[in-house]
DNA sequence: TTTCCGATGTACT
DNA sequence: GTACATCGGAAAA
């Protein structure tokens, strides 16, 4: 697996939103000099889903979630913060995987810097907010094409990644009702690395 | 520890 | 005017 090749590896990105944002888990986010492991995720939808900005069709906030898969769609949150998504709808179709935490890799330093306040390393990006701020996410970013090398934010698989999956065949997903939002809550649509430090609040129920 | 609440841009009623 | 895919500081316990 070289780098070039990560649109060819990352194919099966292009679908609904629900199947692929398990097999997102695991992937690195790649902004400039500072690399995360992405480890919780939720998916949105398009018009069949209430929760999703997509639900209303088109706006100048989320076209991005119309255009092709593969692409970012930042937007701001509660008026302060951004959030990421990762568009996998065929165009025209929208449908959008949130990412909601990382788990910090390399250039932490410089993620430090972005949140003095944080008091641990799982503070660092244990939430869509904090991720993106960690990592330098902003409105510059949204459209940006995440399969492209030369991308200022792009994903690449981890380094032992055999096949497709980012995961090693032990991991546990957690899966639970998406965070935050009041219509279509009995989705499940929330997956996250069960054990993993860096998952956001409220945290999900573990495994018995 | 948990709960409460303010900040504040964009979209919608 | 109200709701919202959030966060972090302060108060309560």
């Amino acid at each position: 697996m070289t780098p070039t090749d990560t649109r060819a590896a990352l194919g099966w990105l292009a679908g609904r939103s629900s199947d692929i944002a398990p097999r997102l888990l695991g992937l690195l986010l790649v902004s400039g000099d500072r690399v995360g492991r992405i480890v919780e995720v939720e998916a949105y939808e398009g018009a069949d889903d209430p929760a999703s900005h997509a639900y209303r069709g088109p706006t100048p906030r989320n076209g991005v979630m119309f255009g092709p898969h593969g692409h970012l769609y930042v937007y701001r949150s509660y008026g302060m913060h951004w959030c990421a998504n990762v568009v996998c709808g065929p165009a025209g179709e929208a449908s959008a995987v949130l990412l909601r935490a990382v788990e910090p890799v390399s250039g932490i330093e410089a993620m430090w810097a972005e949140r003095p306040r944080a008091r641990r390393e799982s503070d660092l990006g244990s939430g869509p907010g904090k991720l993106c701020a960690a990592l330098g996410i902003d409105a510059r970013h949204d459209g940006a094409d995440l399969l492209d090398r030369a991308s200022p934010v792009r994903l690449a698989l981890p380094a032992a990644a055999d096949g497709a999956a980012g995961l090693p065949d032990t991991a546990v997903v957690l899966t639970g009702p998406r965070v935050g939002i009041t219509r279509a809550v009995e989705r499940p649509w929330r997956f996250a690395l069960a054990g993993n430090a860096h998952v956001s609040r409220p945290r999900p129920p573990s495994l018995a």
